[in-house]
Order: C-alpha cells, then structure tokens, then sequence
DNA sequence: AGCTATTTATAAGC
DNA sequence: GCTTATAAATAGCT
C-alpha cells in the first residue's frame, strides 16, 4: 500500500467507527443499528444452537415497538423444558403444581431472595476492595432506578427478581401449565415441531446462511438463508394445529447432542455451500439430512412487509379482539456473508421497523 | 514485518479459524464455544438494548442444560407489554390479583429488596468512584439463569413473551392480564421497574465493559463491568419501597426513543468515557444524571460456581422434588474487550456450566 | 439496501 | 482462563 500519504483520502468510506455504548439519539441511525444489529444478534443465537445445540428463546421489541423473536427448538420446547427439567413430560404433575406445591415454591422463592441479597451482600464487599484496585469491576447494578417506580413497583420488581411474584406466577403456571399439558400431548415426542413465532404481517423465515445460497429476492426474499453453507431446513412454519398434532413425528432427529426434545421447523444441516431446502408448512417433515447438523431451528424473522417471493401464511387471523398481543412488524432475517468470496453475497432480507403496525405474530406453546 | 519467510513459524497461534456451522462434536471444545459464544451474544443484546433503547427477553439453555436468561427492563417487563401493548394499566384488577397471600409475601420481599437494595448501594459507591476512570457502559441486564425459575413464571414470561400460541396465549394472557394490571397498579408509571431474575447459586452481576478496568479477581469476580467506556449508572437496587413510590420521579428520562413504559433499575446515562455513576438504591433516586442515554438497565449474570472470591449462597436445596425446574448454574458475564489497546483488558469472568446444580433464579412479574 | 474500513468476536493454543 | 491471529459484525456513506 501506499505510504498513506493520501491514505485518507483514499479510503472510500472511513470504516467501521468505534461508537459510544448510549443511546443513539439520531432516529434515523438508530432504526438502522437497530436493523443490522437484530440480523447479527439472531445469527449468533442461530449459530449458538447450531454449534452448540442450544436451546434458546429470544424475543425483543424494536425501538418503534414491533416484537421480534426466535427460539430453537421452538418456543414451546423452551417453556416445556422449563416446566419439565428432565423429567418426562408429566401429564397430571402439572396440576399437582398448583396448590400447596405453589406455596412450597414461594417459600423457596423467599428464601431464594434472601440468599441473593446476602449474595449481593457480599458480593459488595468483595467488590469494593476490588474496585479499588481499579476500574472495572463491577457491578451490578441492579438498581436502576426504583426513582421513578413507584413503590409499589419496586415491591413488584423485587419479587419478580426474586423469582416470585407468586400471584401472577401462581395463577399464570397453573393456566399454562395446563395449556402446556395440552400442547404437550400433542408435541409429545416431537414437541419442538410445532413452528415458533407465527410472524403475521408478513414475516420470513430466512435462513441465516454464511456464503449461503443465491439470494432469492432481494426485494422480496421470504425464507432466507441463514446460515454457512449448508443446507438449510425450514420446515412447517408457523402451524395453526393447535389442537394436536399435526405433522409431528415426520422429521428425522439427526440431533447428536441433547436437542432431544426438539423437532421443530427448520433444520439446519449445514455444511458448506448447500442447497437451501425450506419445506413449506403442511404436510411432510423430513428431508434428506445432509449429514451434519440437524439442529432443528426455527427462526422467524419478520418478514418485511414488502418482500415478494413467498407467498406463505394467508396469516389467518386467529382472533383480533381476543388477542391483546398485536404488536409488531417482523424484520428479515438474513445473515448471509460475503466475504469470503464464495458464491453470491447471500443478501436479501428485507426488514422494516416503522411505527406502522404491521401485523404480529405470536408463538407460543 | 518479514517477507513472511518463517511466518507461518512465527505464529504463537492459528489466529481464529473458520469453522463449520455445525454441531461441535468435541465435548470439550463444544463447552468452551458455548461459553464464549453466550458470552458474546449476551454481550450483543446487551448493547442492542443500549443503543436502540430495545426491550429483550433471552433465554438460553446450555448443552447441559443449564439455562441462562437476560432481559431487559426486564421479563415482567417485556411480558405486561405483550400483554398491554400500548394500553394503560387498569388499576381496579389489580385488586383481584392480590390475596392476603399476597401481602405476606411482598412483606418478606420487601425486606429481602432492601437488603438487596442496600448492599447493591454500597456496592456501587465504592465502585462507581473506580469506575469513573472507565468504562461507561451500561445497560440492562438480566441474565441469569431461570433454571431456577419457577415454571410457572417461565411460562407466563415465555407465553408473554411469545404473546402468541393463541389458545394458551389467550388463557394466560386472561390470568396474566390481571396479575399485570395488579402490577401493573403499582408499576403504573414504572412498568419497567421491577428487577428481572435472581440467580442463586452464585452468580454475578458482572458489568460489561468494554475496555474496561483492571479485572478484580480472575479466580473469583464478582461484578465485572461490562460496559464499554461510558458511564454507568445504577442506581438504587430493588428498593423496597412497596408503599408507595419513594424517590420516583427522580431521575431523568433521557430516553429518547420509546422506552416509555420503562423504568427499570438500572439506568444507564452513559457517554462516552465518562465517570461511572451509581447511586444507590434507598432514598433519592436521581443523580446527576450525564447527558445521555438513560437506558435503565439491569444485568443479572450468572455466577460461576467456582469462583474464589465470593462466598456466596451456599445453595441450601430448596426442593428437589418439589420443584421441577432446576436447571442449572450460571455463568460470568464479562464482556469487557480489550482490544483497542485501553486499559487492561477487562478479563474476569467466571464462567461454567457443568451438569451440577448450582442454583438458579427466577423473574417474572 | 449495498460498500468498505474497522472494530469485535473468537477459534486455537498455552 | 488469558493470548494471538483471524473471521465476522458493522458504523458511516452512498
């Protein structure tokens, strides 16, 4: 290279700047961090389950207030999990739950938050001998600022941290606990299978691929790939089935790990450059498995509202007035590459996040 | 540099290596990927929530199945606003949410909180004058580990979260609508208020920093400052305030964008490198506040269980049997990067994820 | 949305 | 867990 007598003039763009950890005031800029931001945070949360065949549940509300999520092996599958350590999925247990078994349960809680508090206790101390010899150390910070809660609020807040908040958490397990039991039946074996986030509006399940494939559309890309370079699988998306099994049991669990109780839409078994197989919802589950992953993940992106290609979900609405959750739009979700000078650059995902309501989505047991 | 003659030799290490998106088959090094991969997505979210003011809710189960968590303002947070969109609360249910039971509990919380709250205070005393050299980071957190959870509060923050799956989604969002309104009641102004999990076992609030300070303990940190170079701000912990808002009002919102329905703890004022702020949780709630973001966030990590400094819980066993949802321990939570040639390098962090209980923690509403 | 130039995140390795 | 050398993620522009 040159001497960079000129360097700066050179460079077409001053590249990636280091930028401050606040708040971004610009609306402009922050629509847009927001955007690519969201696509690099889902790509790693896909990569971590890929890698790692983590069980993961994401959710988060764009600045404009549109809910986005993504989960693996599916949203249901999380909760399941949580409800059934290890458990086999006990039918009758979860009413047990309710009852007296609560009470236990918030006995533990308050004793869970004494145990914190001292933690945080001590934890103090600790922290501040440290801290003297220096910056970082740290802290938490839980506190934020009970100022403006009320303090009713701060009550709340503490139980929640606590863990408790028993009422609520009282009243909402045994509801969902039997909603779970519900699904469960029907998720048995496959409880993974069932789709995520329904994304209405017009989201799509993008595969998060690397090098990935050809885009589809880049105007209008539904299912993207996410990925590497392997074949994606996105099976079934969002199933309405809610009131049993629909297609379960159809895919193969390649699942080497422990994503035992997962079978949910899409598969990923990458490799590297692969075909990007997305089955639509319906019918059949499986696939030819690669070889590999088998990871079973399911994402839901948003959907731009404006993308071409797919013509998935008529998105039926389930019942408008009923449900209070209609919040947001859906982004794309493409994470593709292109720096490794593979195949095409693995753009498309389109996303949005305009104040509009676009539509919503939802998913859960 | 050399003509590369010995280059290759010369290298102390690979460098990072490009790896297949697929199943880690190595124990071992799936362990480490896991580790540094959730500590690096948390550290994403993390930053999301601060720049874009964003509301998340993650939830990650490692292979071994131990789960981790962070939210931000929190989970009761994110759930009541599934729940209520943009709606304001409605006092009267709350009413019907509470129960005798109810009082009793938040009585011990509420002791529980100021404990919690008083030592977060000290805690951030001490460090925030460290600080102050530092990092300015900031933000929210919540991560820690539901395993511990309770499922009922898993579920109705999932189901919210989710805010779909309409049957369930509906059934909860019944119950959970009035358990969020009695929240709601006293949150009214400060939704966001309330702390997210508790991570018993040993966790840590660990800050993430950016290039941070000087790591307190390698063997045994407590709270590693996360942020990147601005100033953090937390305020008071979980107060325990219950009655009625005591210092509300306080602070000032430099929210800009939407974060409205939030008033979380942990407030992050953040700039660039400026001091480290943190006022403790009891009495008044402002500060001077800096200039900047105002993110209230809050951080809840996981502490790892072989740490040396802290002598935390000593993990009484609440209820094997009792409690089906024990999953697992925790991890660090340090993000601190230490590239840009600052400071250290912010190290610290403890960080594991064995098949062992350790302990855990819950939020919800 | 697509392009760089950099900042970050991390495989490897100790 | 801490370093090193590189693969990735992205801030600033267009």
């Amino acid at each position: 290279m040159k001497p960079a007598a000129k360097a700066a003039t050179m460079k077409r763009t001053q590249g990636r700047q280091k930028i401050q950890m606040e708040l971004i005031r610009d609306p402009n800029a922050l629509q847009v961090c927001f955007s690519k931001r969201r696509k690099g945070l889902v790509k790693k949360v896909f990569e971590l389950c890929v890698l790692c065949d983590a069980q993961v549940a994401l959710v988060v509300f764009s600045p404009a207030g549109k809910p986005y999520s993504f989960a693996h092996p599916s949203f249901p599958a999380v909760v399941d999990r949580f409800l059934n350590p290890q458990s086999a999925p006990a039918p009758a247990a979860a009413a047990a739950a309710s009852g007296t078994d609560q009470l236990a349960r918030l006995s533990e809680l308050q004793r869970e938050a004494e145990r914190l508090a001292d933690a945080v206790h001590e934890a103090k101390e600790v922290r501040g001998k440290e801290l003297e010899a220096m910056v970082r150390a740290a802290g938490v910070w839980v506190d934020g600022d009970l100022s403006r809660c009320g303090a009713p609020q701060l009550e709340a807040a503490l139980a929640a941290l606590l863990g408790v908040q028993a009422e609520a958490a009282q009243r909402a397990h045994e509801i969902l606990a039997q909603e779970a039991m519900v699904q469960q039946q029907q998720q048995q074996q496959c409880l993974a299978a069932d789709g995520i986030g329904s994304s209405h509006g017009g989201n799509l399940f993008d595969y998060l691929g690397s090098y990935a494939a050809a885009d589809h559309g880049h105007g209008g890309d539904l299912f993207d790939y996410l990925g590497s370079g392997g074949p994606y699988y996105a099976p079934d998306a969002m199933g309405s089935s809610h009131g049993n099994a629909h297609e379960a049991a159809a895919m193969d669990n390649g699942t080497d790990l422990m994503c035992n109780d997962a079978g949910s839409f899409f598969h990923y078994l990458g490799s590297s450059s692969g075909s990007f197989m997305a089955d639509g919802g319906g019918g059949g589950g499986n696939h030819g498995e690669v070889g590999a992953v088998d990871t079973n993940i399911r994402l839901m992106g948003g959907g731009g509202m404006n993308h071409g290609l797919v013509p998935m979900m008529p998105l039926p609405p389930p019942q408008p007035p009923a449900l209070p959750f209609n919040h947001g739009g859906f982004d794309y979700y493409n994470l593709g590459y292109n720096n490794q000078g593979d195949l095409g650059h693995g753009r498309g995902g389109a996303f949005y996040e305009m104040d509009g309501v676009y539509g919503t989505t939802c998913s859960f047991l």
